[in-house]
DNA sequence: AATGAATGAGAGTTCATTCAT
DNA sequence: AATGAATGAACTCTCATTCAT
């Protein structure tokens, strides 16, 4: 019946683990070297296959990191609902949503994405790709929408807009990619979550 | 008798001038497209010289980046006693500090600096390079100083580790870097200033 | 009893079917493109089968060409008895023969050969493929002795060589490939045919 | 005096030498193997000099066989009005213009430059390249006004479009390049020329 | 001291060919 | 027989660094 639907899924779940696998080794990479620092070369040893091997998944060094970045977004995007699901109020699922971003799968991902934050080549990116400014796009406006309701609610103060409190949120992920202050020596993930969290949120708070 | 010391001090003076010229073009040209998409010869070109006469002053291009970041460094440090003095609370202190590192001269060092920030390039270069360490631990000493300083006058509150405050802190500077939120197209500098302080300061401040 | 006969006979045909699908896929490619800008995966997406498939046919790129090649080279010169049949003298012979490589199913194939003309690659291919050259020289001993008939008959001149007046007679064709001037905007093929054909004939003629 | 007006010149002098030898050495290369079949690597190595090398004088592979297709059409285009000083008519001016295009300094330039006929590389570059349209044009108009010329005069028949005499004429030039017919075996290059150029002119000559 | 021509290692990318399915 | 994913050698091009002038 469905004999017809089989075949296809199975080589294209193979073609799908085989691109996550190179996306996490890529994403890794990147991660720890930065983007120039990491050769194609490289991203496909990691995975133990070919170079060319890559290019059959991805054009080209920049799609990959395009594509690594879209992937990351949705994967943060699409899991935001059940993450603030049953959330009283409105920073009881932000505090959520920075534990997510901070752990689990999450984790690996927001790195990623930061590897190639500031270097003039997030912004090159972004004016020639649409797709990454959209995915981009949706998760800014979903965090935007919370800080709203946040406000709408009276959770938030007011005096301060939206958007500057929005650059905050997101600077509150920084210790997962700074490399001059290393938080994690001296405490805890969840430590630390709460206490980015704790200035964030006091600072933005109706008092 | 003293025609030893005239003769190199002219020299060295325009040593200096020269060198100076080489890491404004540098740091303006880092910020811009980061470190990777610039060539020595485009910072040659900048300042007007040959892309050897740069080698005369830097032995390379990392040489050229460590020494960027170290002088920002020095020149941020070296101006913190004036840009504190004669502020009442330690609150005031840090607000000068945040305004100063935003504006003038140090607005574009501080762009400079983040251009290699979380490109794993900064990793690479503290663990080589002991100065950088030195240099930029006496930055972040002082601001901890400030910090601890702020707990024992009871203006910050004491459940927050100074480190976290720390990070915190040099994450409100993240503004000057970000490329994907653009806030100066909404807001003015001191208006940005001014609310990123607020998040920061209500966050720390005893209540 | 003939059973081992038929089927062969019947997988042959298929075979014999792709293989020129295969050829006139190439023809044309290498023909718009030129040999080295058309690719296996090119070839077989035009045809419609997959690259692995043509390797079935042909061991290397560089065999279909030589096959190609080889199989023009034979169908025109087993089409010349009947092209030539019938005319009075060698003149209306060699212009039947003229007519018939610029038009039909010859014009693409003197054009597919010629793609890879002069380009060092035809010298190499010569030097290594014994086949080639033995089915050129039955083609270029046919013309040869058409215009040794020709002189023979006192219709062409015996002061020029007839090696030389071979190389005239196939630069005649060079219409077909020529990428600088393009005749075929100014006149129709029986023009150029016949203008071309006139200096020829001229040229080599008794007066 | 003009001792500011030596040095310039004198680097200008090995730079031009220089980027003659790497022409050069394009030009034999190419003409030897076709312009697919030969590497910067290779190109290099033949001068003495490192890859890199060769792109301070051409940005790419495809700017070195612009600048030797233009070189060489303007170098012929240049001679041209000395090659037919003199001449007392058209037909001797021509057979001149053959003779010079065989031997000499234009012998291994028309090689060069027909190494990339019929490639379909040439109709792209054609298209993309205005100089190279402008200097080949130069060269077509010249033989095509000579041409005219020679119909002028009552020399060459106006039966035969002036067009289609100009293609026959470069074809005359053909044994240059000729991979399958090599006539130099059997005669020497100016019984080549002399024969070519009759059938030529016999063939356009008013009878 | 200053230059910029020269270098060559190394990058991203292509594609003819192979082979497990 | 047919496929097309996988390979990796080879290519063009870049650029930090060197060094003769």
């Amino acid at each position: 019946m469905n004999a017809e639907i089989q075949p296809p899924s199975l080589k294209e779940k193979q073609r799908q683990e085989r691109e996550t696998l190179i996306l996490e080794a890529a994403e890794s990479l990147f991660a720890g070297k930065g983007f120039h620092n990491v050769s194609m070369e490289e991203i496909a040893a990691r995975v133990g296959i070919a170079k060319g091997t890559v290019y059959l998944h991805f054009p080209s060094k920049e799609a990959l990191i395009v594509a690594l970045y879209i992937r990351d977004m949705q994967q943060v995007l699409a899991d935001i609902p059940q993450i603030i699901a049953d959330k009283p109020d409105v920073r009881t699922k932000l505090e959520a949503l920075l534990n997510a971003l901070y752990t689990g799968v999450h984790r690996k991902r927001v790195r990623g994405l930061t590897s190639l934050s500031s270097s003039g080549d997030l912004k090159k990116l972004f004016a020639e790709n649409a797709e990454m400014r959209t995915t981009w796009f949706g998760l800014k406006d979903k965090v935007e929408a919370l800080l709203d309701e946040g406000k709408a609610t009276d959770e938030f103060t007011e005096k301060i807009p939206t958007k500057i409190m929005l650059v905050c949120f997101f600077n509150t992920l920084s210790p997962l990619t700074s490399d001059r202050v290393s938080l994690e020596d001296d405490y805890s993930l969840p430590e630390i979550i709460h206490y980015m969290g704790e200035i964030f949120f006091q600072g933005v708070m109706k008092k």
